[in-house]
DNA sequence: ATAAAACTTTAACACCGTTAAATTGAATTT
DNA sequence: AAATTCAATTTAACGGTGTTAAAGTTTTAT
């Protein structure tokens, strides 16, 4: 078994989940192949280089999970489950989100993505625009969220027995500042309904553009049909 | 001049300006305060600790520049300036917005901008909720946003030429996915419009929320009149 | 069998965060 | 004024990092 460039990701990936991306060298990496690490830079042209794969390969992930354009009967359903599986193969890997967000991604099977979700809000009546718009800020939204979703469960975990809202509170004045005292328990439980109430913020303004701008084309057209 | 905590930050900040953030070393940092780089760490506990103390002093900023409760009249306003304000704080620093989303947050004057944030949207009928949920979902977005943003700078700053559509197209297969292809403007371009056009789906959004189920207040009520 | 190509190792470089111990220098106490 | 204490910094070193150059070792092709 001559170690090729697939199962150096499929080691990284172990790694990762088991340590975290700070401890992911690659003499580390190296040692769970039973290898030195300058092997690893005859499959990679560098570590960048094998981040990027890695991100790349959690996007193709996510792109075989989403749904097919036409199964999909509302646009907001649609884009709730983009949110909801881009989140889910986020968190998948350990730093998931700060791993992707450090990255710059390479693969052409990322652009068919794009495109089925371009297209399926482009046949909903949105504008090209509008529709890029309305991507890119799921992305945003749901990167910054898991990002920071990732890194207080990061901290839970550590020495720190339990940091969460205790020690958190223990920091905060409550006569001063009742609301962001209160806050406290909105904010570290529940992050699944917080992340999907947040999403929904941004699918509820889709729909207000959409009526000003495009008046509602959905009702108009039988489902699936796209082209 | 014996070398002081913030006069340590000051440098720290220049560094990074310069540098950016991989090469934001404590060496580099000593050199520039013409002291060995074990000096440091009689003032912070760590490099983490020199970080986080950035960070925060960053959200001290923000929490200066952002508006009074009183004078901002439409909490549609207020929302739009906390992202915006947010985004240009950011952006601000050099890799700002991964600096941020890598700390965690130790001072009191944070929450006082939070308290301030929440009880805003509270006064304007929101539950504290919803409150919580609008507030943290602007944060997540405009970090998000931002990340992104900063990486592409960076990257097209660094040797390649002009990392941009031309280069971005030149992956993308036109004919079969034409929307990918076309959408390469409206991402690279206006940067600003389009963090503005992503935020406003979320104050729309808000809007709706508010409709439903807390029948807006905001009219009902005297501007200024908090508790 | 030989030459070439595909891989891997060994050795080293420059750099990193961090710690322990020795050193300076100023303030404080005696 | 001398001695001592204590704050602030330096020197030296440890174990770790990504990366490169050169030397090896296999495998493949002629």
């Amino acid at each position: 078994m001559p170690l090729d460039r697939q199962s150096i990701l499929q080691q990284a990936f172990a790694a990762l989940n088991e340590s975290g991306l700070e401890k992911l060298t690659l003499r580390r990496l190296a040692a769970r192949l039973n290898v030195q690490a300058p092997a690893i830079y005859w499959h990679f042209r560098n570590k960048q280089d094998l981040l990027d794969e890695m991100a790349t390969q959690v996007m193709r992930d996510l792109a075989g999970q989403l749904p097919a354009l036409e199964s999909v009967e509302h646009w907001q359903n649609w884009c709730l489950q983009l949110g909801g599986q881009l989140r889910r193969t986020l968190l998948a890997y350990r730093d998931g989100a700060r791993m992707f967000s450090g990255t710059y991604l390479t693969d052409a099977s990322l652009y068919a993505a794009m495109d089925a979700n371009l297209r399926r809000l482009v046949n909903s009546g949105f504008s090209l625009r509008q529709s890029v718009v309305a991507t890119t800020s799921i992305y945003s939204y749901t990167v910054g969220f898991v990002i920071e979703e990732q890194a207080v469960a990061q901290v839970k975990s550590a020495a720190n027995p339990q940091y969460d809202i205790e020690t958190r509170n223990a920091r905060i004045d409550e006569t001063k500042f009742p609301l962001a005292y209160a806050a406290g328990k909105e904010m570290f439980l529940a992050y699944e309904t917080r992340f999907a109430e947040g999403l929904a913020l941004i699918v509820a303004g889709m729909a207000v553009t959409l009526g000003s701008d495009a008046a509602r084309f959905d009702e108009m057209r039988p489902t699936g049909d796209n082209k």
